[in-house]
DNA sequence: TAAGCAACCGCATAAATATGTTAGTCAGGT
DNA sequence: ACCTGACTAACATATTTATGCGGTTGCTTA
């Protein structure tokens, strides 16, 4: 059974190295390699290919952008974005947009060989430091609690309208109290949190989950 | 440098198996092969290993259990861990409790070692299988797109900015423009929006992760 | 009983922020 | 050529916030 592959990658060197050397490769067949992901879906139509190795950093319509565009019409097709950098936010965006795989550049030709026919058979190939980066991200979302800071039940409700948005003057009218009580709880909930603006506390809030 | 591991893993032959395999190859050293968790802790103690090859499915204190209690001691020493079923639940409760790596029991001896190395060097292996858990897991809990407010790159990072703490003129600092400037994008991001406040506007980045 | 703490309130001042208005440059598209 | 939008910048003014100090009350606990 033949895979057959599409490639999209702007560099031209690599995009002729992946190609040669995919279709070296008994079993394969790359059916054509493109330079931008501008006419994404109708190649896709034209070739119907098995999976597709998709560069993140492309000109005009990025590597993401054409992941999501295809996803959009098709979610059989397997994806495997390849990039340079094991950058967190792109990694993230590529997953959650149904990529199947997420491979650096890096990768030795028979790693990446390796990769396609994990892909292909229904696997979720990654560079080691890309699920190191996916094991933290997960590990990270489903903190329980952290931190501690034990602010005061009063402070808590000081906070929570602090995130959403209130003023200084508004909590007080909220909570029927002075407006210098207000920030006498702010004064002590900075202390606790360890930060000295209203948006660092809010920023706080949000991260450390504590609302 | 010799990798000096550990082993839990509670059936005779494998654990015989694996004791094989790892100290025939150059590089790696059993410490010692046990067939429980019951005293993870001392073992740890006495061993000082690198790297454990843990077994989820044993009796006794199972393998998630003794991760759990080696984490909350040691948080340096690598843990792959074995097992013969791919099953979610188990995948999340491990990764979330700082596995560095999770692979099935029926990976062939060579890809074994190879994931040992790739775990020693700070990556995360993973069976291909696993991976598409992983994946799949991330993409279904994260599957609400937050709005387009469609905000420029430059306000976008801006609000980055705003988000980690920094006042305008740090930000000013930052971005090598003048404060008037930062006001003028800040505003624009404002009306994008639809808050007045800076703190407003950072809970509005995290509700809706646009960051 | 004294100490500690949460909750309350006030005053003062400096810094930061919000809002408005105006305006130049530049790139891209009609 | 014109228009739009992004990015840049300035000035003015009012409001809000951050920070310092001071204080009273009432409840809990060592």
């Amino acid at each position: 059974m033949m895979t057959k592959l599409l490639i999209y990658e702007d560099n031209p060197q690599l995009r002729e190295g992946l190609t040669m050397l995919i279709n070296g490769s008994d079993g394969f067949e790359v059916l054509a390699a493109c330079k931008n992901c501008n006419n994404v879906l109708e190649d896709l139509e034209t070739w119907k290919p098995d999976l597709i190795l998709m560069d993140i950093d492309m000109p005009g319509i990025n590597g993401l952008e054409g992941l999501k565009k295809i996803r959009q019409v098709n979610s059989d097709v397997k994806i495997l974005m390849l990039t340079v950098f094991d950058d967190n936010r792109n990694v993230f965006q590529a997953i959650s947009n149904g990529a199947n795989g997420y491979i650096l550049k890096k990768t030795p030709p028979s790693k990446l060989l390796e990769y396609i026919e994990e892909a292909q058979s229904g696997g979720a190939p990654m560079t080691a430091s890309i699920a190191t980066q996916v094991l933290k991200m997960f590990s990270s979302m489903n903190n329980e609690k952290g931190e501690d800071y034990n602010l005061s039940d009063r402070e808590k409700q000081v906070l929570q309208f602090l995130v959403e948005g209130y003023s200084y003057k508004m909590i007080a009218n909220e909570m029927f109290i002075a407006i210098d009580t207000v920030r006498s709880h702010i004064k002590k909930i900075y202390e606790k949190l360890h930060v000295n603006s209203k948006s660092e506390a809010v920023a706080k809030a949000f991260k450390d989950k504590l609302l």
